[in-house]
DNA sequence: TTTGTTTATGAGTAATTGCTCATATAGTGA
DNA sequence: TCACTATATGAGCAATTACTCATAAACAAA
């Protein structure tokens, strides 16, 4: 039996990886297919392909395909408020890391 | 060099384990020390303190001793509306779950 | 001091993750 | 038809994760 907790580390955990927060992040502007993200992030084509399908699988984008090319869209926007606060409570982090370095 | 996206990721891979949600929301309504979590959660006493510093050295949680017991405060109140909003987004999941069993 | 209580951590393990290379699949255009 | 392009996926690998059992560490109370 999944519990509500179980659904929300599925979410939280499709989202919880540095290149798949960069993704979403080139979708959020309109960066949409399979062939411009990979270049875009530098990742490998493989590699990417499976971030995807990670995203697609836990619901937060959708895709289609458009002769060769798959374009992906985001499912549910709300998923940007949820990385919004994350990156705001992150940037303690960021601040603290800098300070090292100053 | 860590990116924001790398923060991002640790902060929200911290929070991506069910048994780790389930803690935040027991500490979110006043059970805050490691004794009453175990048995309030069913969680192996050993399991239950890696999660806790996973959790602290994420900075999501603050820690201190008081005696033999080691009490928890969240550090930064807005993880719970970050939870909240996947708690939304998995709304659907659930729901698409139940439908099979009606 | 001795005993009990609470928390942290070392060691070991099975399962999962992220990645790469190679290959398959599917559609495009000459 | 035959190349070419874009994406998906099998196989294999090193690293990491979540967990358990056993033990250590730290403090409390008799």
């Amino acid at each position: 039996m999944n519990t509500t907790a179980d659904f929300q580390a599925e979410i939280l955990f499709a989202v919880a990886h540095p290149n798949r927060i960069r993704i979403l992040e080139k979708i959020r502007y309109g960066i949409n297919c399979n062939c411009e993200l990979a270049p875009a992030l530098g990742l490998e084509q493989s590699n990417l392909s499976r971030h995807l399908k990670i995203l697609v699988n836990s619901g937060i984008l959708r895709s289609w395909k458009e002769g060769l090319r798959t374009n992906y869209e985001i499912a549910d926007k709300r998923i940007y408020k949820l990385l919004d606060i994350a990156a705001d409570i992150a940037k303690l982090k960021l601040e603290k890391q800098t300070e090292v370095f100053a």
